[in-house]
DNA sequence: TGACTCATGTCAGTATTCTGACATAGTCTT
DNA sequence: AAGACTATGTCAGAATACTGACATGAGTCA
């Protein structure tokens, strides 16, 4: 049984999916105090990071629909941390922005990820975590590379991001 | 912003994410196929290596709460997939069992999968392998160590397994 | 310029998963 | 042996994310 199925202790996509959601369940615990999801904190740290991003390309780096980001953001923005201008400035796009209140909450949210991430990287040295990142990298790529479609055209054509595995 | 916040590139919580992410969508495109979603895919495997497992045991091992996999289970005893006794031979365990047309089913499925993870190592020879395996382990350890909830107290308790980061 | 393709924003409906709660069956402790 | 603790199965409601669809800008190319 374990030579023709596929062995799940060892198999990476197992354990890649252990390992994410580790991850996620410990994030989930450290924002739940702060009142916040995992989603909500991804979408505030993607905008710190780059200002402008809209709704769309929020949704990409959050590994969403646009329309599960475009609903977050309807949260987010009655929550008072975010801002979307009313009319688009060029084209369609309205490019969101954190507000002050987003950014205070953003900083707590962030550190208390950063101490999970620690945490996650405790047993590793610097050289391991490089290589982790390498060899994650590798994952994705090769996974896109070919027959994979592309992760852009996921509306109204089937391929969605919820992640598992 | 990428010193005090933290940089999604570079951060190996969001490469585990977008792993993780680029590997379900990746599965989600052979098993659509087959009329297969990921989850009831890693439901079927699970069975298929370890007989007789209970709904809860499926759960922690598909990592989603055992709720979840209790309306997952109904779907695939009508789909015909498994079996369940009506009465606990002991206990409260209803023990599940693949029928043949499962195993079946799973068979296709297991083969695409295995063939979504060989692509996704494509560029890893097998020391990477290994290395990666090790390195995964290490992560899933660590978050797990330390002032990381049970996981198998995920219920009444308040720690999903979601998957995400 | 006009047709085509692509990406975005948005609305509506569906599906999946989770949270909360309760009863019951083993197990462990005293 | 009684009580406490843990784990399981199950039901019901809520939250979240997804699929499908449509209209609108923008870029490309003949």
């Amino acid at each position: 049984m374990s030579q023709d199925g596929v062995d799940l202790p060892t198999s990476v996509g197992y354990l890649l999916k252990e390992a994410s959601s580790a991850l996620r369940t410990a994030m989930e615990a450290v924002l739940r105090p702060l009142g916040m999801t995992v989603t909500h904190y991804s979408c505030l740290e993607l905008l710190a990071q780059r200002p402008g991003l809209s709704s769309s390309a929020l949704a990409r780096g959050a590994f969403v629909t646009r329309q599960s980001m475009h609903v977050l953001l309807q949260t987010l923005e009655q929550d008072g941390s975010v801002t979307r201008p009313a009319t688009a400035p060029t084209g369609k796009v309205l490019p969101i922005r954190l507000t002050p209140l987003g950014e205070e909450r953003l900083a707590a949210a962030s550190a208390a990820v950063r101490a999970v991430e620690r945490r996650m990287l405790g047993e590793l040295d610097e050289a391991e975590v490089a290589e982790a990142r390498r060899l994650l990298r590798s994952l994705v790529h090769a996974l896109r590379s070919e027959s994979a479609p592309d992760p852009d055209q996921r509306d109204d054509e089937g391929t969605p991001a919820n992640v598992a595995g």
